[in-house]
DNA sequence: TTTAGTATTAATAATCGTTCTCAATTGTAT
DNA sequence: ATACAATTGAGAACGATTATTAATACTAAA
């Protein structure tokens, strides 16, 4: 219920460029934290009772404000864009279920140092990647 | 010019669905062609001349018709929707320039192995997969 | 080749996710 | 406490894509 360490992250980021703490930023980010990755939809969902009533352009600012901060990471699976929660986690990619909806995390190291010999062969120099693998999940297959 | 094997692809597909073959089908996946990915709105205005005009609706359903015939694959890469010309290539994957846009295609078995590897570890059974790294290509690090 | 029937088209309205605008409000540094 | 700048909520605006619809163009059968 506390995470102190992300919204003193989150502070932290604040001060840094003159931006100011509210409680709209810390609610939603407690919301945020509370998945591995939601939509905008959902946090405005999970904010619904919530007085005073958060609008939805704030919880999109808010939620690109945590990319800027490096709490949190957009990915772009279907028409929406999920933001991930990535403290406390090394970089991951996604496997996600045609049929049922679901995203497995997981890393895969080799993965990325072959991503770097082929970036290399072409003089290209990577700063962000994106994986996802698309199929069927154990539960889905049966 | 005459891409007469895709043309006879596109004639099959229409046929065996009761599809019509018509003259915007035909133009547009004849521009299609002439590039190795394309948006809408790019052959949009590739047809701009065209006469009798082509409308930008048409111009999806087509994309999209390439898509059920195997010709083309979407991607999604920024806002707009790539749609891929995978006709006489093996699957591939790319690198997208931050700076200059510009799209290298490139295609690893071992990348490939390693993720059935990770998927078969989770129960996880594959059907596409998306892999997309970004960062600066070798002109604009210069 | 004419006809009848269905698929397709162009134009544009509608939709969806997201961002922008702006007047009112709220942090923050003094 | 004061003044200034950043933030907010509401809804308008936006860009990409899809749906609607009346008119048109294939196609297959006669």
């Amino acid at each position: 219920m506390k995470h102190t360490k992300e919204l003193a992250r989150l502070r932290e980021h604040l001060a840094k460029h003159g931006q100011k703490v509210t409680k709209q930023r810390e609610v939603i980010l407690e919301a945020f934290l509370q998945n591995d990755h939601v939509t905008a939809e959902q946090v405005y969902r999970m904010l619904g009772r919530h007085k005073p009533h958060i609008g939805l352009a704030t919880i999109y600012r808010t939620l690109n404000l945590l990319c800027d901060t490096g709490i949190a990471q957009e990915r772009h699976f279907g028409a929406q864009t999920h933001y991930d929660n990535v403290v406390n986690k090394r970089h991951h990619d996604h496997m996600i279920c045609n049929r049922c909806g679901s995203i497995i995390e997981f890393e895969n190291c080799d993965i990325e140092h072959l991503q770097d010999e082929v970036a290399a062969r072409h003089g290209f120099s990577i700063t962000t990647h994106k994986l996802e693998l698309y199929g069927l999940c154990s539960k889905c297959k049966g």
